[in-house]
DNA sequence: TTGAAGGGCTTAAAATAGGTGTGAC
DNA sequence: GGTCACACCTATTTTAAGCCCTTCAAC
């Protein structure tokens, strides 16, 4: 389904052959290693951790890992993952925040209609920056939120759009000056039926 | 179906079907690992379909075992394998794994964790028998996503009330050089970059140890931790040749990953170095920056006790200063304590604070969390008004229509919203 | 301009005497079963309270004792957290809770989060109070709850069609219980018959600073049976107390982190149990 | 080429609840 | 094969510290 993070261990880790694959034959006599967790044969209780007997191997000698070599030279693959849900957001600017306090005097505390009022912004974005704002600035929440605006759609989003617009055309101009550029032009006119 | 076609375990493309046990089996010709059915190149909705044809022949098998169960010490085993655990490993594994199974808080999860149980059982096994094992080299093997794994293994954890040791940083030094290529010429690895591997880990595990030492291991994950040290001791073994090697180019020769967060662990093992430094009379003349100390960080190993009890101000003072750079505490006192919130002014009280690093005045070792200002959102301070409520003030209608919209508005997010 | 609601009916009279108002205990006008409830919640809760120690009557009112003598709490050698001395092999580890039992911390958790639960008594049709109520989200294909806020006491609550509602984010009971209020009026302006039942504290979240660092590793291995430290996962290390039962999030800075208490007494009782073995592994050595 | 910074995720707890996954019976 | 009884997703809050990812700034 989705991805396959790629660099599935690539390379790394093929010179280690020499290591025969019947290991751990002798560790097998080390009663130490396995003090416990007899377990499974009777099927019974095994293991009462609640008898809190349980203990800890690593209290006791460092066996196993110590001189079982030969297997242990094999090494984990230790691929470091990394792979991990997580979404990037665009940080908010100045600007872009004031039209979020004027979504907040429209709509209210409805973060999926503001959502709305934001194209490129998912509604956890907008809760987010709620939740941000709230803490940094709670007076501006307050604010907004007593001052109520009309809810005009229209008049957000073409704000809105002109507002990103200006923005993008400063970076653009920021660029510009260091390596002049054709512009190209943002946020051309999107559906402008509020729906 | 990941990377079908590929051994985890080397790499290799080269794969055979060897028809062994009840189910035809996937073996790495290069490496000899055995890349089970299911267990590591399909996904559970593939392996609906293997099922009918695996199961056909285990008619003897004991009937009360659920196919879930089956398939899953099948799993475990052939993890083991490929992992080359002892045999020990593999029963203990097993047992956890129908303990587990058996336990009621695993009955209903659903088949995505019931995958995984299978791989936390050997995680734990490893961990109980102190074999260096990373969730990240369990999570590659089984492909699956950190966060899942690590909820079924917290939950495992939780559920039997098992003890699992932590991993040790000592053990995983040793594993983790292993796949670092350093160890002998080859195409890529320069003549003066080749290093003796008994050197290199020893002088990597005590480098690990200092760090633990000074607070720079707790919290943090252990790979990166190792990867940062093994490049300190890989460049002071031999600095002349190596100090102008990135830690970059290194990871990249060697043939190992660099988590992010190393360059982190590697930033602040070398500044403790140079505070360990700045205690040596003849070191001091040198002007050390964190080029130079990596030179002489056979010396500052060797004196690390001395050096450190110096270079900062441990225990005593220590006690008095902690509670200094913790920071404010507007509320910490308690609401109505006079002594413990000592007035508003309490930001930085304390002179040992944040960054100020004059050369050599002994500063408290703490963890760098609590070094570093690190500045965050704080909740407005509870206002007088706050903790003064019964919760039965009498409500204004005033303040709830507040909340209220108007007719109009009504109409206008009827509209918005598409609602009839 | 006054926002006056489409829907009247109900109107601004009616509220006193629902229960949303005053009048705690010996409230004499209508709906008495409504003020009997409440009542029996007040002393159950207050029971609740006593059984563990008086402490929590103390630090509701605010204005908490500096020194928290907190001789009931920590006198008992821990009762629950048997494993003071886990195992008698454990190598070296000389730690040991230092502290004769008795003596006190002197740090008063503060109290972060407050989960309280409430039953408006009746059916809620979620559509029309989303709409009416600018302070609401309601997304019946992502979560089936209106999504409320208030500014005071700054919450949040998720209000149910079946008239059940969770109340979150306030910072002491009475917070909680005024926010909760709150929403039941602004529920009943909309035109709902909304009660006031079984209101309860469900969840409490704690924290605070013990000022030295703590040694985790050293922790864990002590403590096994009720810890759980995965650096690889979470820096803070996992603690489940087993008296009182909450759970403990202990990181490396000292600071810490208490939460699944149903009374805050719950949440002081676990403190001043672990604070003595936090502080035998401050040190290095 | 580096880093710093900002934003969001991880962990714990608890209630609320519909829709759907899951496997025993 | 249907019922039963859970799992578990969505969502809310709050603290802790670390890690991930992107962007943008000095070199």
């Amino acid at each position: 389904m989705k991805e396959q993070e790629e660099k599935s261990t690539p390379d790394h880790e093929e010179e280690d052959e020499e290591e025969e694959p019947e290991n751990g034959e002798e560790s097998q006599g080390g009663p130490l290693l396995v003090p416990r967790v007899k377990v499974a044969e009777d099927g019974s209780i095994i293991l009462d951790e609640e008898s809190l007997t349980v203990e800890v191997l690593r209290t006791k000698g460092p066996c196993v890992v110590e001189e079982n070599d030969p297997i242990f030279e094999r090494g984990s693959t230790t691929t470091y993952s990394s792979f991990r849900k997580s979404f990037y957001t665009k940080p908010w600017s100045n600007k872009e925040t004031d039209m979020f306090f004027l979504a907040i005097s429209m709509v209210g505390t409805d973060f999926s209609l503001i959502g709305r009022l934001f194209p490129h912004r998912a509604r956890a974005e907008i809760k987010n920056k709620f939740k941000r704002e709230e803490k940094a600035n709670g007076w501006r929440i307050d604010k907004a939120f007593k001052e109520k605006r009309p809810f005009d759609f229209e008049f957000f989003a073409q704000l809105l759009e002109k507002v990103l617009a200006d923005e993008e055309k400063r970076k653009q101009k920021t660029v510009k000056s260091q390596k002049p550029k054709e512009k190209k032009p943002l946020r051309p006119q999107k559906k402008p039926k509020a729906k | 179906m990941a990377a079908r076609g590929r051994c985890p375990g080397c790499g290799s493309a080269a794969l055979v079907e060897d028809a062994h046990y009840a189910q035809q089996q996937l073996v790495c010709a290069a490496c000899g690992c055995v890349l089970a059915e299911g267990l590591l190149t399909t996904t559970y909705a593939e392996e609906e379909h293997l099922r009918e044809v695996a199961f056909s022949q285990s008619t003897g098998q004991k009937e009360q075992l659920s196919r879930c169960l089956q398939r899953g010490i099948r799993r475990v085993q052939d993890l083991c394998k490929v992992l080359q655990l002892p045999r020990v490993f593999e029963e203990t594994a097993v047992s956890y794994f129908q303990r587990a199974l058996q336990h009621p808080s695993f009955h209903l999860v659903s088949l995505e964790k019931k995958e995984l149980l299978g791989g936390c059982c050997v995680f734990v096994t490893c961990r109980q028998h102190n074999w260096p094992m990373t969730m990240g080299t369990i999570c590659s093997l089984l492909y699956a996503k950190q966060e899942l794994f690590a909820s079924v293994y917290l939950s495992l954890q939780k559920e039997l009330g098992l003890s699992v040791p932590a991993l040790s940083l000592m053990d995983l030094v040793k594993t983790h050089l292993n796949s670092f290529r350093l160890f002998q010429h080859t195409a890529d690895v320069p003549a003066p970059f080749v290093e003796d591997k008994e050197k290199m880990v020893a002088r990597t595990m005590q480098i690990v140890e200092l760090a633990s030492e000074t607070w720079l291991v707790t919290g943090r994950h252990p790979v990166p931790i190792v990867t940062a040290a093994a490049f300190l001791s890989w460049q002071s073994l031999q600095p002349a040749t190596r100090l102008t090697c990135t830690f970059a180019r290194f990871c990249k020769l060697a043939g190992v990953d660099l988590p992010p967060p190393a360059h982190l662990r590697l930033k602040e093992l070398l500044e403790i170095l140079l505070r360990m430094a700045s205690q040596l009379a003849w070191l001091r003349v040198f002007n050390m920056d964190k080029k130079t100390v990596v030179k002489h960080i056979g010396d500052l190993l060797q004196h690390r006790i001395f050096l450190l009890k110096n270079a900062f101000c441990l225990e005593d003072r220590e006690e008095q200063c902690a509670a200094g750079p913790g920071e404010d505490s507007p509320a910490e006192g308690s609401p109505g304590s006079p002594l413990a919130t000592g007035g508003a002014a309490q930001e930085e009280s304390c002179p040992s604070e944040g960054k100020r690093q004059r050369e050599g005045g002994p500063r408290p070792l703490l963890p760098p969390c609590l070094t570093n200002p690190r500045k965050r959102l704080r909740t407005a301070a509870p206002s007088a008004s706050d903790s003064s409520i019964t919760g039965d003030e009498p409500i204004s209608d005033s303040e709830i229509e507040q909340y209220l919209r108007g007719p109009e508005e009504i109409r206008a997010f009827r509209k918005a919203k598409a609602w009839p | 301009g006054a926002m006056t609601p489409g829907i009247p009916i109900f109107s601004p009279m009616m509220p006193y005497g629902t229960g949303l108002t005053p009048q705690p205990v010996q409230s004499t006008n209508s709906l008495s079963i409504l003020e009997e409830q409440q009542r029996q919640q007040q002393q159950q809760q207050q029971a609740a309270q006593q059984s563990t120690s008086q402490q929590a009557t103390q630090g509701t009112s605010g204005q908490t004792p500096q020194l928290f003598h907190s001789q009931t709490l920590t006198t008992a050698p821990l009762p629950g957290t048997t494993p003071l001395y886990p195992s008698p092999m454990t190598p070296m580890t000389p730690i040991t809770p230092a502290t004769p039992a008795s003596e006190s911390s002197g740090i008063v958790p503060q109290l972060q989060n407050i989960v309280s639960t409430v039953n408006l008594g009746c059916k809620l049709d979620l559509k029309t109070i989303a709409l009416r109520a600018r302070n609401a989200e309601y997304n019946p294909k992502r979560f089936a709850a209106v999504i409320m806020r208030i500014r005071e006491p700054r919450t949040t609550a998720l209000i149910f069609s079946s008239g059940k509602m969770v109340c979150t984010g306030a910072k002491s009971e009475e917070q909680s219980r005024l926010a909760a209020r709150k929403y039941a009026r602004v529920v009943q302006k909309l035109g709902f018959p909304a009660k006031f039942l079984d209101f309860k504290i469900q969840n409490m979240v704690g924290s605070c600073d013990v000022k030295f660092p703590i040694r985790l590793e050293g922790l864990v291995l002590t403590h096994q049976q009720f810890s759980s430290y995965e650096p690889e996962l979470f820096p803070g290390l996992i603690y489940r107390m087993i008296k009182p039962r909450i759970v403990l999030l202990i990181f490396v800075s000292g600071k810490v982190v208490l939460t699944g208490a149903k009374v805050r007494a719950e949440i002081y009782e676990a403190f001043e149990n672990i604070y003595p073995i936090l502080k035998g592994f401050r040190k290095t050595t």
